[in-house]
DNA sequence: AATTTAAATGATATAATATAACATAACTTT
DNA sequence: AAAGTTATGTTATATTATATCATTTAAATT
């Protein structure tokens, strides 16, 4: 499952979210973030820092890795993308400006990436670092699997 | 933070562990497997596979990239090291042969890296995994902050 | 409006991480 | 010993990401 049935809204929304966020910030929405942000809502796959450049060279002449790194790394700053470790790839964030701490379930065999909040996790995670006396500054929680779809 | 106070201790049990799980899945503990083991070991910093083919290089000739690569997937496959997906590097397992799932807190000033397998936290996960109906395979969770140490 | 400053992009090169593919050696099983 | 399997050697290349400096564009200041 790599769009869901609705997807151009996905992508409509996420783009409408973008400019939302960089207008409220005073960003900038440039024509390269906009299409790099759209080129990773493609689908709900994680998208790959090299397919995007591929992606983009087809619209945009002669694109080179440090545009497509620039325009992922504002996004990921601003929250409207996630970077999945585990697959050296970037998600678009499904509810930007809300989230904090956002774990991902990763569906190894359509590569659909679901995004859950869980306050319950949160919380079992901020007891584990209280416990060891760590100071949390970022969660990177990925967990793999099969998604409803794929394990039925 | 980068060694404890008793490290030699921790170094040569992470290879008396090494042996003897091998010994019993009828696993060879080679040569360049435990010297591998060993470079993981030298810190309690997560260590760079290149890093390791440097130090190795010292030693042991001219290594190259696949015989480091090759070492880590085995000592990966049988849980004596884990890979830090945050940092693309790799920690020797604090206790291989009794976790399935492990989680790591990561000191972003000393770069210790703490292992810890809490089981409330486990069943947080397992919790999650099953209100979406996914079905968990495996789980990267990394907490990156700072450690009692180094934030007092 | 012209000048200065800052932010973004263009462009080239290279660093850092990881694997493919095939040859040889070592060790096991028959 | 022969055959099969596992491990290692070797060369090349794929993949992911960043450093650096030049140029352009947009914003702020005068
Ligand atoms: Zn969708
Ligand atoms: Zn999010
Ligand atoms: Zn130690
Ligand atoms: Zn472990």
């Amino acid at each position: 499952m790599i769009h869901c049935e609705k997807h151009n809204h996905c992508i409509s929304t996420a783009i409408k979210q973008g400019e939302e966020i960089c207008n409220e910030k005073g960003l900038k929405f440039t024509a390269i973030r906009r299409k790099v942000l759209e080129l990773v809502w493609e689908t709900h796959k994680p998208a790959k820092a090299y397919d995007i450049l591929e992606k983009l060279a087809k619209e945009d002449g002669a694109p080179v890795p440090p545009t497509v790194y620039r325009a992922l790394d504002f996004l990921l700053q601003n929250g409207l993308v996630h970077r999945i470790n585990s697959l050296n790839a970037f998600v678009g964030c499904s509810h930007p400006g809300l989230h904090n701490q956002c774990f991902f379930m990763i569906c190894t065999h359509c590569e659909k990436v679901t995004e859950c909040c869980t306050t319950e996790l949160g919380k079992a995670i901020d007891i584990t670092t209280k416990e060891n006396s760590f100071t949390r500054e970022s969660v990177s929680l990925e967990i793999l699997g099969a998604c409803q779809s794929c394990s039925a």
